[in-house]
DNA sequence: ACAGTTACGTCAGCCATATTGACATATTTC
DNA sequence: GAAATATGTCAATATGGCTGACGTAACTGT
């Protein structure tokens, strides 16, 4: 148990003064490698089991958002993920061939394919959200009672502020479309 | 685009302590999507530089450890990133190569290859870095005087455990080296 | 009605980054 | 001197991105 405990380490204000600032404040390191080194521990929970159904992460994109967004637009998702219809494609494919992912024609305009979940498909999703879920609550325990909204806040700021709204909203329908339940 | 005409979704609620203990069996889906959107968009601001020198975000990485834990060890380097030699092998010689990391034998055992950015790599490194500290400055400015702090603990609490002392030693480690004063 | 646009799919190929496995070389350690 | 270690390299393979081109069905507007 090494006491190396993060030490001060002389967070500088963000803009001392009003100068074109010309790359002499010192960079955030902490904050960047930190999100590193958690972000690639956040994404290994689900690899693991991903790896046993033969899907990578690029399935577990697909899936978790068309469960979490259920009659999602093929072009929605393509905004979602910033990937090309082509990469898509790949792996929408498989994950409806193999049963995971259902596809119907959109009532008002029939060229739209509206993405669901099978049963199976949610099964799985809601597997991986779990184990993430169980990294972020055993997280956000540790921290105060307000962790929750900070780390949200957090997490909203480093968004470009252009999609910032986009995915508040998406988050904000979301947690309607799925009520139902629980 | 939906034109579903959602104004002013809760950005910032009300009163978070309607959830007094939460109900474990829902996931986390507001962190969950946010680490997302967050990541996704806090690796692409270095990611348009980095094309223009023909670089991708391995090299990024590679330039990034070297830069700020100089005198790395390969094996150091390995562990840090957790990928395979052969891997990292790639993009270290081409870094190499265009003079970017420059590598030396150990002093105690000239089995070893100390990596060290040069002046050039120094450069790329810290532009890249000032690339990452805008978007995280720019964030933490618009929380409160606490946010800082508070990303940190958030950031190190969603680390494995069993990894959490060495993230921070390093990083401690690293503050130690580039900063000689303290 | 017909032209143009949109939503989606697909073929073909390329690139970046990761993997496993085997093997080579120098150096340190016992 | 044998064994372990640090690093490098060759070869093959997988994943998940990309561009470009083309096709088809369905909606939209004049």
């Amino acid at each position: 148990m090494a006491d190396v405990t993060v030490t001060a380490i002389a967070t500088r204000p963000a803009s001392p003064n009003a100068e074109p600032e010309h790359h002499s404040a010192e960079p955030t390191w902490d904050i960047i490698e930190l999100l590193f080194f958690a972000y690639r521990d956040f994404v290994s929970d689900a690899d693991e089991v991903l790896a046993k159904f033969g899907f990578g992460r690029a399935h577990h994109r697909v899936l978790h958002f068309v469960n979490r967004h259920p009659g999602m637009k093929v072009a929605d998702l393509l905004d979602v993920l910033k990937i090309t219809k082509q990469s898509l494609g790949r792996v929408l494919k498989q994950l409806v061939d193999q049963g995971y992912v259902q596809q119907k024609e959109g009532a008002n305009d029939r060229r739209q394919r509206l993405l669901t979940v099978t049963p199976k498909g949610e099964q799985l999703a809601m597997k991986l959200a779990g184990l993430q879920t169980e990294r972020i609550a055993r997280a956000l325990a540790e921290l105060g009672p307000h962790a929750h909204e900070g780390a949200r806040r957090f997490l909203i700021a480093m968004i470009d502020s252009s999609g910032r709204d986009g995915v508040q909203k998406l988050i904000a329908r979301a947690d309607r479309a799925r009520r139902p339940r629980s």
